[in-house]
DNA sequence: GTAATAGTGTCTATAAGACACTATTGA
DNA sequence: TCAATAGTGTCTTATAGACACTATTAC
């Protein structure tokens, strides 16, 4: 029997790339509001596989720039909006030896939202085009790259669920909003209306905005603008949004 | 300029032994209740890095026998526990670059809820020792492998979140259980009394349970038995358990 | 003034917590 | 009978939905 190894001999010795080990990649469903409906941005693949079709935008772990799996995420994300300090949250991870052509592959999958105001969209050598998309229309009637229709399906779930019991679309507004403007963003991502003075209820009890001092004129009675207050961004209220009683 | 490759020749040449790609695991927090508390399987490992250490079970994907990430999970919970259909579900992935001392790896974490009644524990070549051991010990006053400790806190953080406004709990009990046991390991879960009378309307109004007919006697007046409907094993109630006002 | 949107008052409904009460067993 | 645990009746509390009401602007 041969002698036992110490861990420095051990790690020595270990190649990677002796191993038949899965590809792994990170992916982002990123979302927004945009004409009045939830919308999320598409890549059009410019390499193989699947060239040519629409996809979500990922891409590999760069293992000299990236530390940690959020940090690839970031990156991604930077590169494709130059935002980089949004709403970001690990969703998923989809892992199967079919999912991708090139052979076993594992994808984690992240969930941003942003405010699409000022983004300017790029793309880089792995996307020739890059654009928003409605989240109905892709659901229903496109064919994603690999399996990122089911990906964006787990997304979108978990977006919609979130919404029932957190603070989550106020990461979708600009930085200055009225109380109306945040319901209706609310009533796009959960399809269904929500009433006016549960709803304001709600989100002022929770002392989670400030107001700014400043009003939104319009053609009718001003509104009152309100901002977030740091930690108001992800807060998780005790009970949920039930919708309207039949 | 070079010709433009098919996508079938882009996958002909195309070899993962020439990229450096992170490692990629899956690790299992299999949570029991024993001895009135919460346990968490551990195994001492047999083999480098971290030899000798306790870690969570877990291991790499085997693109040969595993066709998707949950058939890796199901099959190292069913190689160290010998039981192959409980409640299991996927946690979140961890990866970075120093995570494993063999480089930048990837883990995907599951939780997993059983109840221990006749497991039979088995050490296989990558462990030379399995046991229960309380998460709370655990947590408390052990040094894990890798980063389990965190992982461990993740998945723990997420089962006790869960408790709140599911039946998960159920997954930890056998078929046949009394209303006490069952509020008793919701108690043992979330580290709270729970109200008896709120707790039994809650699980009784949620029509997830069948009496079996049958009681349990001990040295007191019976209680009744209950067994799960099929959809009761992961029931989402319509609002959370909010514990004592005080 | 009117139209339109902002914002409030106050009722009902639902499901949780509190807690005292009754019920059924073994010894 | 008593101790112990099973199981219930019913009040209070918290927060959501309904919906009519008032407030403030542009025109």
């Amino acid at each position: 029997m041969a002698k036992e190894l110490t861990e420095k001999q051990f790690l020595k010795r270990y190649d990677i790339h002796e191993f038949d080990i899965p590809l792994t990649s990170v992916d982002m469903a990123i979302f927004t509001i945009r004409g009045g409906e939830l919308q999320v941005l598409l890549v059009k693949r410019a390499q193989h596989p699947s060239k040519g079709l629409w996809a979500l935008p990922g891409g590999f772990i760069d293992l000299k720039k990236d530390r940690t799996l959020s940090d690839t995420a970031h990156r991604k994300l930077l590169e494709k909006t130059g935002v980089d300090t949004p709403y970001l949250e690990q969703v998923e991870s989809f892992g199967s030896a079919d999912r991708d052509a090139r052979g076993w592959s594992v994808t984690v999958a992240y969930l941003a939202l942003i405010t699409c105001d000022d983004i300017v969209l790029a793309a880089d050598e792995s996307s020739e085009e890059v654009t928003w998309m409605s989240v109905e229309k892709v659901e229903q009637e496109m064919d994603l790259a690999f399996d990122h229709q089911a990906i964006l399906d787990v997304c979108h779930d978990r977006l919609k669920n979130k919404v029932q019991y957190t603070s989550l679309p106020i990461n979708l507004l600009p930085t200055e909003f009225t109380l109306t403007e945040l319901q209706k963003t609310f009533e796009i991502i959960l399809g269904i209306p929500v009433e006016k003075k549960s709803f304001r209820r709600r989100i002022l009890d929770a002392d989670i905005l400030e107001e700014t001092g400043g009003m939104k004129t319009g053609s009718n009675r001003p509104a009152k603008l309100y901002s977030t207050k740091p930690e108001g961004v992800k807060h998780f209220f005790s009970r949920s949004i039930e919708g309207p009683r039949r």
